[in-house]
DNA sequence: CTGGACTTC
DNA sequence: GAAGTCCAG
């Protein structure tokens, strides 16, 4: 064998061992936690989580997220909602960490500090409030993205107490949430976190035999609209992001609920 | 509830 | 950096 033949034999071995690298490789705390099948630990029912356009899941203690590194925060985070984990509870709020089970480095929230925006949680503290250990996993950089803060304390908190209403009423609602990853947005911070222009929600209720499906797309902008009136198809946020969001619902199943965008099955009081 | 910023040690 | 205090939507 020639001299250069060599050379492209061992080029090809690495190029070959990082992709399997990249694409089976996870941190040993991760990898453990699922092999003892403790993911995602009571609350999350792997049953119902989205599919991964980015190929990193990760599965906390009590939510799971797929990260997103070229935008540097979720592109989503799944948690199942019940009304045992509703709690008034008060917590004091602690530091953000960087969320070490991303392997591709989640982001610092030092990229937040005097950027003008709030670290939004994804997976809302007061979702995650009946424990405190619970409570302190959703202060990560991976659970957050920039939001203005009359959005986040405006019409993006209201739809949080609406899923927590829900959640009261129907006993059990999975949550699936983030903000919509598209190319050219603006950015904060030196390792440029996205400011995504919308955020979305949605929502599917297993509870009374009957599964019923709720999507909210609403821009990244305060309002005083009515919570409804954002209220799109499914499959109009799965167009626009490409997630799937509930691949293991009968094929049937998933298309009809999926097409629907009314909402006389959730009551808005 | 959703958050930030400032002072002090 | 951590804790306390004060602030706004």
């Amino acid at each position: 064998m020639k001299r250069k033949q060599v050379y492209t034999l061992l080029v090809i071995l690495c190029a070959v061992g990082f992709y399997l690298f990249e694409t089976y490789y996870q941190p040993p705390a991760v990898k453990e936690a699922q092999e003892e099948g403790e993911v995602p630990k009571e609350t999350t029912n792997s049953f119902f989580l989205p599919s991964s356009t980015t190929g990193q899941v990760i599965h906390h203690n009590y939510f799971s997220l797929s990260y997103s590194e070229p935008h540097e925060q979720a592109e989503w985070v799944a948690y199942e909602l019940k009304k045992k984990h509703l709690s008034n509870n008060n917590f004091k709020r602690p530091y953000f960490e960087v969320d070490q089970a991303v392997r591709t480095k989640a982001a610092h929230w030092r990229n937040y500090k005097n950027s003008g925006y709030d670290r939004g949680h994804l997976c809302p503290a007061g979702d995650r409030s009946f424990s405190r250990e619970a409570f302190e996993e959703t202060f990560i950089t991976s659970n957050i993205s920039p939001q203005m803060h009359d959005f986040n304390s405006g019409i993006w908190n209201r739809l949080e107490q609406k899923v927590r209403y829900w959640a009261q009423r129907y006993d059990g609602v999975y949550v699936v949430t983030g903000g919509i990853l598209e190319d050219r947005l603006h950015s904060i911070g030196e390792e440029e976190v996205s400011i995504p222009k919308y955020f979305y929600k949605v929502l599917l209720d297993n509870s009374g035999g009957r599964t019923k499906m709720i999507a909210f797309l609403l821009p990244h902008a305060a309002s005083d609209r009515p919570l409804y009136e954002f209220v799109v198809s499914v499959d109009s946020i799965e167009k626009r992001t490409g997630i799937d969001f509930f691949p293991q619902l009968e094929d049937g199943k998933e298309a009809r609920l999926e097409a629907k965008s009314d909402y006389k099955e959730w009551s808005f009081q």
